[in-house]
DNA sequence: GATATTAAAGAGTCTTGAAGTCTATTATTG
DNA sequence: CAATAATAGACTTCAAGACTCTTTAATATC
């Protein structure tokens, strides 16, 4: 149970998209140089960040990517979703009605976290950076 | 990201082990059954129990598993613990000094998720089920 | 409009780990 | 000793993660 590395390529690429507050689309071979994972698969992953309307694409000479109008309140928990997927990390094939106890339990505990997760925006990092 | 089925198997062995509060040690062959999973299977996950001293073993005639003194206390997190491993669910490749923004949230919402595991037990499900 | 640049899409590969089987071996009871 | 039951280890199968390679589509600049 390990989140995936596409998760860690997503949540890097938009800190440093965040980072970098020019407002100029960043190429995917840039951002992919820093990360040292190859251009292609990047962009991959950061397809699914476009369709999910985080990110905004441009193809053509001096295209990339950069983000969206409002991609402040954009949470770890919107880009794990993204990436994950928004299904439970604990299911079982039965489905014993809802006074299951410890389905009950799992989902609670994953519930904290996530309420996490939902708190925490890539902006607050870049607050931190500031501050510290 | 899923939990194992290991994991389930092993949360619901060790709820029907608390369940059935006799002292005499269940077979394996019970145990699986319910949860419709191969004795041989089962067994070896169990033997991770063992190991940790949640749960005790009797080989030979009338043997089985039983839980150990103190059971009262485990809770869910011991159980994923043994099955899953202590490494966290997030984890880079680099280590960029402790001040690494990313790591910090990602592990303090694991951080909450665990902390709600850690307070559930398996004893705690039977009293619910008591009381309702 | 031609050409260079860049993202998107899809097929295909490689590796790893989960999930489980099979077959001994060891321990215990009676 | 014979039956029962856990333990151990080797082995197999399958699916998903983590990519690569190649082609296609979009766009900007000359
Ligand atoms: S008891 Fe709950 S977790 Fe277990 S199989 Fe039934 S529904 Fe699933
Ligand atoms: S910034 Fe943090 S999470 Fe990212 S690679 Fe460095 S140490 Fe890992």
């Amino acid at each position: 149970m390990k989140y995936s590395k596409a998760t860690n390529y997503a949540l890097h690429t938009m800190l440093h998209l965040a980072l970098s507050n020019s407002n100029k689309p960043i190429g995917v071979q840039i951002l992919a140089q820093q990360q040292k994972v190859s251009p292609t698969y990047l962009s991959k992953i950061l397809t699914k960040l476009v369709k999910e309307g985080m990110v905004a694409s441009a193809s053509g000479a001096n295209g990339g990517y950069s983000l969206t109008k409002g991609w402040e309140s954009i949470s770890f928990l919107d880009i794990i979703y993204t990436i994950e997927g928004k299904s439970s990390l604990f299911d079982c094939d039965f489905d014993h009605g809802s006074h299951c106890p410890i389905q009950k339990v799992m989902l609670r505990s994953e519930e904290k976290m996530e309420e996490e997760l939902r708190k925490q925006t890539i902006a607050d990092l870049i607050l931190d950076r500031t501050t510290t």
